[in-house]
DNA sequence: AACCCTATCAACCGCCATCTG
DNA sequence: CCAGATGGCGGTTGATAGGGT
């Protein structure tokens, strides 16, 4: 394996980088004056170069990266340095092995938001969007596979899972699903209005807002890789906020105050639907224990729900968030098109 | 020792959204 | 409103390290 902290500072000859990625969209001609590497240097960065680049930065600041490599007197492209600059030389940027609560977040994220790396890398703090698809494509993809998980839907490999049924109907034969929708968690269900909040194994109220509860379907998806861990949300990590934070206040709606924060907070309820459904086990276990009379009734932690669970109250999006017909109860929108609304404003959003 | 295979990850690419004039 | 410039993103490549034969 090559050591993360000495392949960069390489000084063998041009190779490094491959040779580029279509991108799976149209192929055109045109490339920006950017991307023409006439006389630039390529490959892995030397350290003088880093040593170039980090002081130019620290001196100067980041941004105009076209003209940067020019002003600090490097033969690189721009984009190369800003690359060098965002994942390797950038303070904070956390090297070293991924850990179990990182590699739990990231799984849950990934669940939630697909292929989006840079919004994942935004909520684990040192690492870089880079570093997180590497991680995935060579870690974790292969772990969920042989978990029998599909990596790229999060559901079952075997379609015939009985976690599935529910769903299954509904989303399996969609091509918006398969293909469209890469998209991790796709049993995401927005109920019909005449649906009330109630749970079952695989159907998990996470949030309402107005009229719509926010389902999370198939509870069994993502299990917690290692569940003796907390929910990151309960652990001290600050990895995420509480829920409450997202709380939206009327002074929030009222001046349009749609921002990270908002985003943020949803999916931090989404993300710990994870430790909701884990919640919601341990209330399982607790009934049956009291059942058995094991323990009294009663919980001193306040997460602990006594029996049926509900969803968060009061949450709600910024006014920036059309939510509300995503959710609406009239709406003829299937699953999938409710899903992908969803989606589309996540992606208007970031 | 030499070769092959696999895993890793830095770096590259084209595309797209946003910014700016 | 438009066009060009710029920044940022996700997909992909390939050099390298290390293990196996």
């Amino acid at each position: 394996m090559r050591h993360p902290s000495t392949s960069s500072s390489s000084t063998t000859a041009a190779g490094g980088g491959g040779g580029g990625g279509s991108g799976g969209k149209t192929n055109t001609s045109t490339t920006t004056p950017c991307c023409s590497k006439v006389g630039l240097k390529r490959g892995p960065w030397t350290p003088e170069e880093d040593e170039v680049l980090a002081n130019y930065i620290n001196k100067e600041g980041e941004g105009r990266w076209r003209t940067m490599p020019k002003r600090a007197g490097l033969l690189r492209c721009g984009k190369s340095c800003r690359l060098r600059w965002m994942n390797y030389l950038r303070p904070n940027v956390k090297r070293g092995q991924i850990a179990p609560d990182e590699e739990d977040l990231i799984l849950r994220l990934h669940r939630l938001l697909g292929n989006r790396w840079s919004l994942i890398a935004g909520r684990i703090p040192g690492r870089t969007d880079n570093e997180i698809k590497n991680y995935w494509n060579t870690h974790l993809s292969k772990k969920l596979i042989s978990q029998g998980i599909d990596p790229r839907t999060h559901k079952p490999l075997n379609p015939d899972s009985p976690a599935e049924d529910d769903n299954k109907n509904k989303l399996s034969s969609s091509k918006f699903n398969q293909n469209l929708m890469p998209y991790a968690d796709q049993n995401i269900v927005t109920p019909s209005l005449e649906l009330e909040p109630v749970v079952s194994s695989n159907r998990i109220p996470v949030m309402n807002k107005g009229n719509g509860y926010y389902y999370q379907g198939s509870n069994q998806m993502l299990a917690n890789p290692n569940p003796n861990l907390p929910n990151p949300e309960f652990s001290g990590l600050g990895l995420v906020r509480s829920i409450n934070n997202g709380v939206g206040n009327e002074e929030d709606d009222e001046v349009n105050y749609c921002t990270d924060d908002v985003f943020s907070s949803f999916l931090n309820s989404l993300i710990n639907e994870d430790g909701f459904n884990s919640i919601q086990h341990q209330a399982v276990q607790q009934q049956q224990q009291q059942l058995n009379g094991i323990v009294p009734c009663g919980s001193s932690d306040p997460l602990i729900i006594s029996s049926t669970p509900t969803p968060p109250q009061n949450f709600t999006f910024g006014a920036g968030w059309d939510i509300a017909p995503i959710m609406s109860s009239g709406s003829a929108l299937n699953h999938n098109e409710q899903l992908k609304r969803f989606h589309d404003q996540v992606d208007k959003k970031f």
